[in-house]
DNA sequence: TGACCTGGGTTACAGCCTCTAACTAGAGGT
DNA sequence: ACCTCTAGTTAGAGGCTGTAACCCAGGTCA
């Protein structure tokens, strides 16, 4: 019966999740080339080609992995947007930027999955660009209480095409933005733009390390670009 | 004799540069991950094991190539320095960062392998440290000549105590620093650490492909961000 | 009950890679 | 002639990927 099914249906899932738990765990240990499907077959007790039954090889596996990393990202950064939710724009930048931050850290491996070197020629599957996007999401309604941004015509103006010409953008702006918008759609998405670019910076250094031996904390580097774009936004 | 000598070495240096070369041409065609040192033999026409006079292992090579990659971008930024030796420093951040751009985008694989995943737990040896911090040292002078930059007071002073605790990096940014400078080391110094985050987050978003079907350009958000460096630092 | 199907697991193997060991050949020096 | 040093060779151990062929247990169904 069906209920059998189920069963079988929830044993494989939770197989698959072991595998990936240890699979993460070896990428956390010695980086994602060093991932092996043997390895991790090792690890759980099962003898190599077993694990083809749960994947269709290595590649499969890390693709997987990198698609729940961009949902737990999404999910820490609308977590700390709707905790903020009572605060100040300028505050709940800060907020979500400092999430972002801290997610890396603490597991910068996975960081280095989603923005790390990609493996050439894989293409990431569509709904990947869309799940990029959504981390953003919660910048765009905080972003969207600024007013202006004097020097940005230019990137304004690609923006405002892009918005124009792709109805799939113009509709998460206009979700996103949220009721309390006092920006136009295209200084709003320069805003989430320009603070992704710096969160990126920050964050990206720190996670390969290149910021070892520098006298500073990437924290303050990360708070200070925050606010120099709250400030140029016109963020209160 | 000393000269027969001098022609085997000289016949080493060729090959290790032969080895080098197409090592990088692998690595461009199919990632830093897929670079297997019998893939090299093979295109050259020697037998495997033959590599291993010349490189102690497939990641020896590797190292090799990133710190000649060190070597090339702060080649393509000091020459981009000093090329513009007469121009307001504005105009001056704007080359040294498009320089930047230019030869990641040229070759973003070599770019990652400077600013992309690294293999834990290797240990960058001492003096690829001096390496990276000579590759910033153009934005230096460059930004010694803004003036001010009010709301950067923590960052500063965490740059100031590094100055003050480390001669090394005392004695960088006063070499640096140049005959027409205005702005106090520290001021300079977060000028720099704050170029370099912005162009590593446009670089690096740029260079794993995640600004692909965004409607922008990227060279656009970079000139943005220089010219909002520029403003808040005060430069003319 | 007994035949059958399905799905997880197994071993065997082909093919590729790294890196070591042991050997050959040739050029240079004495 | 003899010695040495170096670039290259083949052989091989050990590890990984991914495929193929097989086994076995549980559930299904006549």
């Amino acid at each position: 019966m069906g209920e059998v099914v189920e069963r079988r249906k929830r044993y494989r899932e939770q197989v698959r999740d072991e595998i990936k738990q240890v699979a993460l765990a070896q990428i956390a240990r010695d980086g994602a080339a060093a991932l092996t499907l043997t390895g991790v077959a090792k690890e759980i007790g099962v003898s190599g080609p077993a694990l083809y039954k749960y994947f269709a090889g290595r590649d499969d596996l890390l693709a997987e992995l990198i698609i729940d990393s961009y949902a737990s990202l999404a999910d820490a950064l609308s977590a700390a947007a709707s905790m903020s939710a009572e605060s100040p724009a300028r505050a709940r930048l800060h907020a979500v930027a400092h999430a972002y931050r801290d997610w890396a850290v603490a597991q910068p491996h996975r960081f280095l999955l989603l923005a790390g070197t990609p493996v050439p020629r894989y293409e990431a599957p569509a709904d990947t660009v869309d799940k990029a996007r959504a981390v953003l999401a919660p910048l765009l309604e905080i972003l969207a209480t600024g007013d202006s941004w004097p020097r940005a015509d230019v990137l304004r103006s690609e923006l405002a095409a892009w918005i124009a010409d792709v109805p799939a953008v113009a509709d998460w702006v206009r979700d996103g933005l949220g009721p309390a918008a006092t920006a136009a759609p295209d200084v709003a998405l320069a805003g989430v733009v320009t603070a992704w670019v710096r969160l990126h910076g920050v964050v990206g250094i720190e996670a390969v390390g290149l910021f070892n031996g520098m006298g500073l904390q990437p924290s303050t580097v990360l708070a200070q670009e925050m606010d120099a774009l709250a400030d140029a936004v016109g963020l209160g």
